[in-house]
DNA sequence: GTGAAAGCGCTAACAA
DNA sequence: TTGTTAGCGCTTTCAC
């Protein structure tokens, strides 16, 4: 009967070279107590025999895993993906390891996410919720846990919890204001929903802009659904149906820009012409819209590693460190929709 | 002094409900051996403890972890961004839980995330490896660790190994032959990397469609590189600049395409009229472009569920299964590009 | 600088 | 149907 071939462990090396296995586990892992020249030697034997560290054996006994969750609604979505790509590499600087998983815009999924994280006993979650999330108990539980959350761009309204957003408040604003600017007096809004901060305060921009010049917000003019291409196709389609257009159009997302970009091309209406709009956030397929989109920059680039930062200060100080939003400004994008009319 | 606050364990459970942990653990399994009613009991007491299992324990005691790790090259595209979301879906409904990771096209990085795969002991592996991987000896490491592991759509060169792919060669050669149906005689191809099999075959079926109409194959029409945006961007300016621009490009995929497109518009070609493209692979963002790409499609619907299918045959039938390589069959889409002319 | 002892939380085999 | 025993492979004191 063959020798059944098992996995090779420290006691494995430890044996081969006449120490024990903590030494092994010490030298491995680079601990002050060991010379170096074993070191080194216990090193190049583990490699030869081709050691490969068994990570749960190591998380149970330390108690961490040095593994942060990301959870994130979707992915192909070049917005996710650059906060994603940024993240990992962050975690690769830090010699963290990332759970991704992706919620599809399921609060379901997005549950069953957080308790897969909480049983592989990740060390921090970072997380974007969904469209319609209903995980609230959920995320105060992690909290009384003591695991560190943080979230980024979609949060839930409570402030005991680590947040890096954007200045949507601000952005929708500064887009609706400059629609204002380009002679538009009936601004439409397709928004997100209003149980999530980048529907709630895009629309709250929204108004604010409209009420500071006085221009009257047309209810008949305002939808709100989610935020994908679909969302803004039927949100074009039930106002168009409706007979309910405004001239322009501030949507809350770049992917309900683009349904609505393909709903006006179904009806036959040109864009800006017909229907002029602006939108908040950006993607690379711009360059290839006509007319291509002004929008609000996202500020894509910092958001990842600025969550990242933030989880590590909670991992690091533990119970200790208090909660912090980190909000970031945003610019307004000027291309070919929005401009003002002569 | 506080009570220091520990996780809840299965022993915990037990010591309430006066029963050992094994009963516990076995109920909360759902373990035959546990009668409906205890099992309920035992169940809602957790619940109401706030039990959350430690996966790390679990793994370690069971040496499996029901997890598979996933790895593809890029995640801001729509072709990997649907496969990760199939595989997850299929993961979801086999209760197994997916590590994604990215390697960003760098073999560096891809090795890594191998290695950590390994450290936490993944039941298998499921890989689109990157431009240059240089992992070969890492697989088959793998492979002799008995760890399963599957390819998609980019693969290496290995009969040893299985693999989900489209047909390339089949694929390639009928997006060439349509381009010399539609009366072209100067075909160049902006092709990927040889090393790799969907840069092989590509480069295959281009080369087989010229030799079987008789056609020259101009070497200075070809050019290698990777898959990127960037890639077809320079590809397309090297022939430009020396001249060697053929009437017609076959690109190897499609944000390839994407960057031919770009490169066109910056030096005022019109495509089709100056130079006309076909390519490999479609995306979202086609619906945008003008004119709109006729494509080989990738029959992306297929290669998650099949890929994910044949992990499971291997884990489940461990050591016994042999190698096998699904192919899946093209189709030709034809929207406004390379069209016959009159 | 190195080792002995103890245990992380869980599950598998076998007994009762 | 439930419990007993014996680890899984590793790290952490703490002693030498």
């Amino acid at each position: 009967m063959s020798k059944k071939k098992t996995q090779i462990t420290l006691q494995d090396i430890a044996d081969k070279l006449n120490v024990t296995k903590v030494t092994v586990s010490k030298a491995l892992r680079n601990h002050p107590d060991i010379s170096d020249s074993t070191a080194k030697l216990i090193k190049k034997t583990a490699d030869k025999m081709g050691y490969i560290p068994n990570f749960a054996a190591r998380n149970l006994s330390a108690k961490k895993t040095s593994t942060i969750g990301v959870i994130v609604p979707v992915i192909a979505n070049s917005f996710f993906a650059q906060i994603i790509d940024s993240i990992y590499n962050c975690a690769f600087d830090s010699d963290y390891d990332i759970i991704l998983a992706v919620s599809q815009e399921d609060s379901e999924k997005e549950k069953k996410h957080l308790e897969t994280m909480l049983a592989m006993r990740v060390d921090g979650i970072i997380i974007s919720v969904c469209e319609k999330s209903e995980n609230h108990n959920t995320f105060l539980k992690i909290k009384s846990l003591g695991v560190p959350i943080v979230f980024f761009d979609r949060t839930i309204e409570d402030d005991n919890f680590s947040s890096v957003t954007i200045n949507n408040v601000q952005g929708a604003y500064k887009a609706v204001v400059k629609a204002i600017e380009s002679g538009y007096k009936s601004i439409g809004h397709i928004g997100g929903w209003q149980n999530i901060n980048i529907g709630r305060d895009r629309y709250a921009g929204y108004k604010e802009a409209l009420r500071k010049h006085k221009i009257h917000l047309n209810k008949k003019h305002v939808i709100f659904g989610g935020f994908g291409e679909d969302d803004g196709y039927k949100a074009f389609m039930e106002l168009y149906s409706k007979q309910n257009l405004p001239d322009i159009l501030f949507t809350v997302t770049f992917p309900v820009a683009l349904g609505v970009y393909n709903a006006a091309k179904e009806v036959g209406l040109k864009i800006p012409k017909d229907i002029d709009v602006i939108t908040f956030g950006q993607s690379s397929i711009n360059r290839f819209l006509k007319p291509k989109l002004s929008y609000v920059d996202l500020q894509t680039n910092d958001i990842g590693p600025k969550t990242f930062e933030l989880i590590l200060e909670h991992i690091r100080s533990g119970k200790k460190f208090a909660p912090k939003k980190i909000e970031i400004d945003t610019d307004l994008v000027m291309n070919e929709t929005c401009i003002k009319k002569i």
